[in-house]
DNA sequence: GTTTATTTGTTCGTATGTATT
DNA sequence: AAATACATACGAACAAATAAA
């Protein structure tokens, strides 16, 4: 039996610490952190290790830093709903204490898909594929509805029961998934959506393409999801200087 | 007199070169890259150096890595907007040999400003704030219309015409900038906006909202940008595994 | 299925360079 | 001009995940 990865990274431990003191407010914003000398004095541990640390943070869009100034605290987006973009909804759901399910609208073999589709999945002409529709709901009103296209690979064997839960996680089974390219764009609601999403018609919707590849850069699915605009709202940070 | 910098830092040349290889499509995506330690006989330099280059290279979704297999070349979405997100207009569309320009509409004082505004830039209630509204074309067309709100600290002494170049560039001559947040929605065009913009009234419009700091978590100033959503889309990459 | 080799991950010590105050 | 703080770079060693034998 294998033991349990009980002790992390020192540097994870590191940045957890020194984000726990930015939520407990020891370290505040407009007020610079400790010098990378004396924060590796105080862990003991070597400079390095307290550099990984706070290039975690940086990452996570928490500290900023700057040559010759020192590290400071990033002031936090009112309502954060992780690193970058629009991905997690169950989690950013859990996050809020908020009741999220989802509902497998329809799961079917497509005999025509769209160039569009072939294309981005790479796939020959004519090439059968799965369309997959889900919609999101939290807190009894409907958020998201997703449209995502599978070759025949992934989905074989399964059921339109199987969706229920995370999509990534079902996959992963197969193939590590590695990244996706996504576009976001803001289109009027369709007839479908409307009713779908419960919005009249005339209302504007995020529209959210995506291709997920894995490492390889093998395309694993395609993604058009729906968001309704008045409850989502797609946010980023932008940092100056990349250092 | 001080020597100019020609001699980039080691990792820099590194990870251009790389970069290099990947155009040339010496290195292509779907195959592994070289081992680390190879890459760090082949450049003569230490395998940490090496890291520090692939790094940069994820940070800027070229790469992808997973511990025990290797590093590949990420798939690049179809047209290229930069790092992420909307940013960088001027930069955008000379990349795309396309002529861009911009139009100062109005630059005045704001007596009562909206209080999400003084709220966003931290100031006292009643504290007077400058309107800017400019419009940003792309061969002929117009693109974009941002309002910009500023405190008179940073655009004492200017008018009209200081505007026409970058903001970005104006203010750091007053203080450095850091970042800034920003919230993107789907809203329908307003009257104001359906001339300014050259939509007809119904159609969806990208919505920006941002707020800038400086490294001390300083707000410098508050943007609200409206952009055609049939010229505007906004691209992102979202990458599993952060290791 | 176990062992071995490969590949990335973590961490230290040390030294020197460069930007800022 | 000096002190402080971050940036770059090397060498070395061991850990952990993965793939191949």
């Amino acid at each position: 039996m294998k033991e349990k990865k009980t002790t992390k990274a020192k540097f994870d431990q590191v940045s957890a610490e020194i984000e726990k003191r930015i939520h407990e407010g020891i370290y505040v914003s407009a007020q610079k952190l400790p010098s990378e000398y004396d924060l590796a004095k105080e862990f003991d541990c070597s400079r390095l290790t307290i550099r990984k640390a706070i290039d975690d943070l940086i990452k996570k869009n928490i500290l900023v830093k700057h040559r010759g100034k020192g590290s400071y605290v990033m002031t936090q987006p009112k309502i954060q709903s992780g690193r970058s973009g629009l991905q997690g909804f169950t989690e950013a759901a859990k996050a809020y204490g908020k009741t999220s399910s989802t509902e497998v609208i329809s799961f079917k073999k497509i005999n025509e898909p769209a160039d569009e589709i072939i294309n981005a999945l790479q796939l020959e002409e004519d090439t059968p594929i799965y369309e997959l529709v889900r919609r999101r709901i939290l807190d009894n009103e409907p958020m998201t509805v997703e449209k995502i296209y599978l070759s025949e690979y992934y989905v074989k064997g399964l059921t339109k029961e199987d969706f229920i839960g995370s999509l990534f996680q079902l996959l992963e089974e197969k193939t590590e998934i590695a990244y996706s390219h996504q576009e976001v764009e803001a289109i009027l609601v369709k007839p479908e959506l409307s009713k779908l999403l419960d919005v009249p018609m005339g209302d504007p919707l995020l529209q959210v393409h995506s291709v997920t590849y894995a490492l390889d850069a093998t395309p694993i699915f395609y993604d058009i999801s729906y968001y309704r605009s008045d409850r989502y709202v797609f946010k980023t940070t932008l940092t100056r200087y990349n250092h």
